[in-house]
DNA sequence: AGCTATTCATAAGT
DNA sequence: TACTTATGAATAGCT
């Protein structure tokens, strides 16, 4: 049941959300009552819900808590009227963007595996195309990108040897020539030397030696740069 | 400690009201706060204690959400205007949800296995891990699920063959029950005719029935748009 | 909507 | 006012 405390952060799951709203704010406003009786205090509470209904509660009348919190914070009524339309119209747009962030973020739970219990069998199937779909994507596409990056380095190993050569012969330094040569020659593709700037990647010796166990905990949920979060 | 549960009415003692009040007042904002983060709801508490000190909390602005609640609950003589502030709030929100999703956006779009170009080698391979985690997951969730219907079926299988021999036993009508009893037992998967309610999930074979699930409704529905490839 | 195992809040005491 | 602790209350995860 309780199993485990919950972080407190925006809950993704809707129907969860839902019931949590529901049970938790009974409990709030349950404690307000209790607050105001036992202690005599003038207590105003507004809850709106994401879906834009709203609860409130007040010791005497919420109209007058307002007022007196606006008395009691000095608070010049702000006179200046943009037309209530506008705010409806900003109101709406608003809404309809975060309906539609709301469908990506489901989204990006499923493909991440999240909340899987929310689907049948045959939209597991579905996802499961899907994301075996971006598996194939991915790996090819890192694979090309390995080998293209390894042979780039070749190639500019080859030129730097090639360089190195016509040096040797001018400077007539040849025992450190002959030295680096070798090494070069020897590995081609461990060997980062040249690698000046850390702005090329490293070739990726063991494609496919970092296999998963699944179920492991979301260390793979948080990609580092591209998606932050 | 903790001895008794006390009596929800005034405390007279006025030290022990102040103690009450303060410990209860941190309780009651700590909820508060609490349920705006979890459910994404729009929060406003005002307390004044018997000595007139003011405390309050809002998930936003206080004077957003008395507004709000003024606009909500019809109160034209008291509407106060919405304030050019509330209007430049509302476009600042809607600018930060359109940043959230054009993050997701993109999230969403490498996780596909979309737009691989733009990543780096080092990225790459943090995404393949996360993809090929998501592909295990779904794997692993899928099976279990395919699991527990097969198992569901058979049972409700075995019933069916019980509650038939007694009938047999009952109106004698041995034929009949025989073959009925030997289709069963010959194939027990991919046969439906005890499905009498359609309340039982089908098994896989059966590609085009809809489905149903328990908890949440309509996020399912749909589930054909958010995965079109 | 219920039901518990847990976590959380807090009354009373120091 | 702050800390402690035993106890009652709230509630997360399941059905």
């Amino acid at each position: 049941m309780t199993r485990q405390k919950i972080e407190i952060k925006k809950i993704e799951n809707l129907t969860a959300r839902q019931v949590t709203f529901s049970k938790r704010r009974r409990g709030l406003f349950k404690k307000a009552l209790e607050l105001s009786t036992l202690c005599d205090a003038e207590i105003a509470l507004i809850v709106f819900s994401t879906t834009g209904k709203l609860y409130d509660y007040a010791s005497s009348s919420t109209q007058q808590v307002i007022e007196r919190h606006n008395s009691h914070s000095e608070n010049p009524q702000k006179v200046t009227q943009p037309s209530v339309d506008l705010l409806e119209n900003e109101r709406k747009r608003y809404a309809s963007l975060r309906k539609e962030l709301e469908k990506k973020t489901k989204e990006l739970r499923y493909i991440k595996g999240e909340d899987l219990q929310e689907l049948s069998l045959e939209e597991l199937k579905q996802l499961e195309k899907l994301v075996e779909n971006s598996f194939s994507r991915v790996i090819e596409f890192k694979d090309q990108k390995s080998l293209k990056e390894i042979t780039f380095l070749q190639k500019k190993g080859i030129k730097l040897l090639e360089d190195n050569h016509r040096l040797q012969q001018k400077t007539n330094v040849a025992k450190v020539g002959d030295a680096f040569e070798k090494s070069l020659i020897d590995s081609t593709s461990n060997n980062n030397m040249f690698n000046t700037e850390n702005s090329a990647p490293q070739p990726d010796q063991d494609h496919h030696h970092h296999h998963h166990h699944h179920g492991s905990s979301d260390t793979t949920l948080k990609l580092g740069l591209p998606f932050p979060n």
